[in-house]
DNA sequence: GCATCTACTGAACACTGTTCATTATCTTTG
DNA sequence: CAAAGATAATGAACAGTGTTCAGTAGATGC
């Protein structure tokens, strides 16, 4: 069997190859920006050679949004381990900063919609988030539960807490802080992210 | 000199038939969805009749995105009459969360990002969006002077408010709260920003 | 060695943004 | 009122796009 191995190898092969050139030129260029075509050029290829790997271009850029969402989550669960549910909570939400901040093209990634959750690429995509987010709400309740703030009501606990990190993250990521100096950006965060904690324990 | 006076009105009128064709289309199919044909077969003129009012397909993007920051403005300045900051402040966060909710397509535009600064018509917008957020400054600033917050960080208190608005509005209008049932997620943003002012007296 | 199967491709189709010479219409002048 | 000039609108074209498909070269199985 090891010709079939050798050949399913190969088709794996390929199609991660389509998947880092393409990356590579998204992150370059931007989604629209860039063509089959480019793609193909780019792994030397013939343009409908890609077609024999993916539906079309939007199979491709699911495909993508898989890869960094399994990205962040590699980048989070680690945080699984520390025992305290508060410390276990500000961890998490300082590596899900931080992943944003080191990762900007994967973070808009995962934020773009294209086509309302046809494929099952996104389906997938969306499971993975949201057993990412699921564990974020458990430590959340956890943290109730061990009486680390005065209200109860960890669902809006745990909301208030992601906007403010995805909104941190995303103004970040869409350049929508080009008010303040660049060399100040990534401090300002990390002030913000420190008021919020500080914030938190009167809650 | 009412002739010229009616071929300025005029070529005033295509200009805004074209945008608000462009709008309309924009926000149903997504900007990359729509061409510069179905917005002259919306129209009724030819495509190339379109390049007389506007350079190119971005230019009618960035006028749309001016426009979309003006009904911004429109919607959060009125509360400059308030003369108590704090509850300036309060109604400048509960406005700008209204927007965002009331005019998801708005938002998202003025979120787009679209070839770095080029055209005047980012600048302009952009001048526009940095006057409403020196106003929203200016009011943090206010609410230190006033010793509403212990802390006299007011940079850092502006964006942090700022980023929990942010995140709260775009998470909603980027889809991204799919784990909620749709009639408790405005609840749910409401919520979240009482909770935040409670937070923030404890600032 | 031959048939089958697989991976690949060139060419085509209908679309895109954009330009430009040409036409049609309105305004001004003689 | 007619001719000249200015202006507005367009059809046709160009190079690019995503996508399909008949056809081909080469490896595989018998």
């Amino acid at each position: 069997m090891s010709i079939t191995e050798r050949k399913e190898r190969d088709k794996k092969e390929m199609r991660q190859a389509i998947l880092d050139a393409a990356l590579h030129l998204f992150r370059e260029k931007g989604y629209d920006a860039v063509s089959i075509r480019n793609i193909a050029e780019a792994i030397e290829y013939s343009p409908a050679t890609i077609y024999l790997y993916f539906k079309d271009k939007n199979d491709i850029f699911f495909a993508l949004q898989y890869e960094a969402a399994a990205v962040k989550r590699d980048h989070l669960l680690p945080v699984a381990t520390i025992v305290d549910p508060w410390e276990r909570l500000v961890e998490f939400g300082r590596r899900y900063i931080d992943f944003g901040m080191k990762h900007p093209g994967l973070y808009d990634l995962l934020v773009i919609i294209r086509a309302p959750m046809e494929s099952l690429e996104t389906q997938e995509c969306w499971a993975l988030g949201l057993s990412v987010h699921q564990f974020f709400e458990d430590t959340v309740q956890a943290c109730v539960d061990a009486r680390y703030f005065k209200s109860t009501d960890s669902k809006t606990i745990a909301y208030t807490l992601w906007c403010h990190a995805h909104g941190l993250v995303s103004l970040f990521v869409r350049d929508r802080m080009r008010m303040y100096p660049p060399e100040e950006r990534e401090e300002m965060a990390r002030k913000s992210f420190a008021m919020l904690l500080k914030m938190a324990e009167h809650l």
